[in-house]
DNA sequence: GCGAAAACTTGCAGAGTCCGCAAAACTGCT
DNA sequence: AGCAGTTTTGCGGACTCTGCAAGTTTTCGC
């Protein structure tokens, strides 16, 4: 699958996931603040120049690693049987992509807390994630004979999605409850699934 | 509601939000790129050193619209009766925030073909959509009873409410469909309280 | 193998952003 | 009028980002 790649193009991707993990790495040890291009640059051995012929800014080298979960995650939803609920597809895909070791936990919440530090970042984690829901929809909407240019349907069940399970992440990191990530995962698509009915006024 | 300010105050609104006015206007006209912190601080009657100290970025100063639309909805949410259910309050909430002349739906293009013309600009809307989320999340939690930092529901409900009404206005001005946007709010809505049901095979 | 052609890297120059600091100007209050 | 608290402004400096042109490296056909 991967074969059928010249020298250059290889060299290119290494290049390029040198300075994204350099970028992302320094912006986690050093705080966003204090990274500079030509420290990224320097960490993956290119010019500062060069750097830039990869990514238009520092944000959003930092959070590439979101682009490359949204490509993996993609490819995943594409490989599901046809005839699985989308739902069901878009949960398994999500949940199976959550790392469940300590290690994964931490550094999940390293990344979140250093995104989270930083309104540019913020931004750009945004984008991102932008980007990975219009993939989404559009994985969607071939699978379920909708058209992303009209329809609402395969946007709006994408978006849902993401959503969930960035709200997960984000109440997970924020520690005010220690249920398991794929627990909260697990309730925020059965919520959006029963259609996000009131609750009763007594808390849980 | 607005008294007990003083002049002090006042000034400062005016020059903010002249700010903004003239941000948001130069980049309509003459498009992201070709403008300038200087040229807004000039088009608002203040040195460029000022208007650092009320925006941290050209791009926040372009979305600031954004931001006020969100402070409006959240109060107008909270007008609502207390009794009302939630997804009947956030739909007329938002359809009623519609402007349904001519003129305002080519402001509204022109603004969304503006944001979507350059990827900072992208970013900054969606992180000024975040803000407003985040803001109807705690409404929403003040009136169901839930907790926003421990319960998903009533970020799930405003993240999927307002995502229905970004990705209308998204389609809407991609412009392969002729049906008024207020029609394409009140499907996306329908469809989310619904749960987003798989659509069945033949296309509408 | 070899020599273009195409693609990639780099340095440099220049426009622009953004922030800290300290002086100057202004407002509200007595 | 005069003081105290705020806001505005200019300046300096670090940094981002882009265009351009020259220098390298890879690819491809012969």
């Amino acid at each position: 699958m991967t074969a059928e790649v010249g020298l250059r193009e290889r060299k290119k991707a290494a290049t390029r996931a040198a300075l994204a993990a350099a970028a992302n790495r320094l912006a986690v040890e050093l705080g966003v603040e204090h990274v500079t291009v030509e420290a990224i640059a320097a960490a993956a051995d290119v010019s500062p120049r060069t750097f830039h012929n990869y990514f238009s800014s520092r944000e959003e080298a930092i959070v590439a690693s979101i682009i490359d979960w949204a490509e993996r995650l993609t490819d995943e939803l594409q490989r599901r049987p046809a005839d699985e609920p989308i739902w069901d597809s878009l949960q398994a895909v999500f949940v199976e992509s959550l790392d469940d070791s300590p290690e994964g936990h931490s550094r999940l919440i390293a990344q979140l807390e250093m995104v989270m530090a930083n309104p540019s970042v913020i931004a750009s984690q945004l984008s991102a994630l932008d980007t990975m829901r219009r993939r989404f929809a559009e994985a969607i909407a071939a699978r379920s004979g909708t058209d992303a240019n009209r329809d609402l349907y395969p946007h709006l069940i994408a978006g849902a999605a993401a959503h969930a399970v960035k709200t997960s992440m984000d109440l997970w990191v924020l520690g005010r409850t220690d249920r398991p990530l794929r627990e909260l995962v697990g309730e925020a698509f059965a919520l959006l699934r029963a259609g996000l009915p009131q609750p009763d006024r007594r808390r849980s």
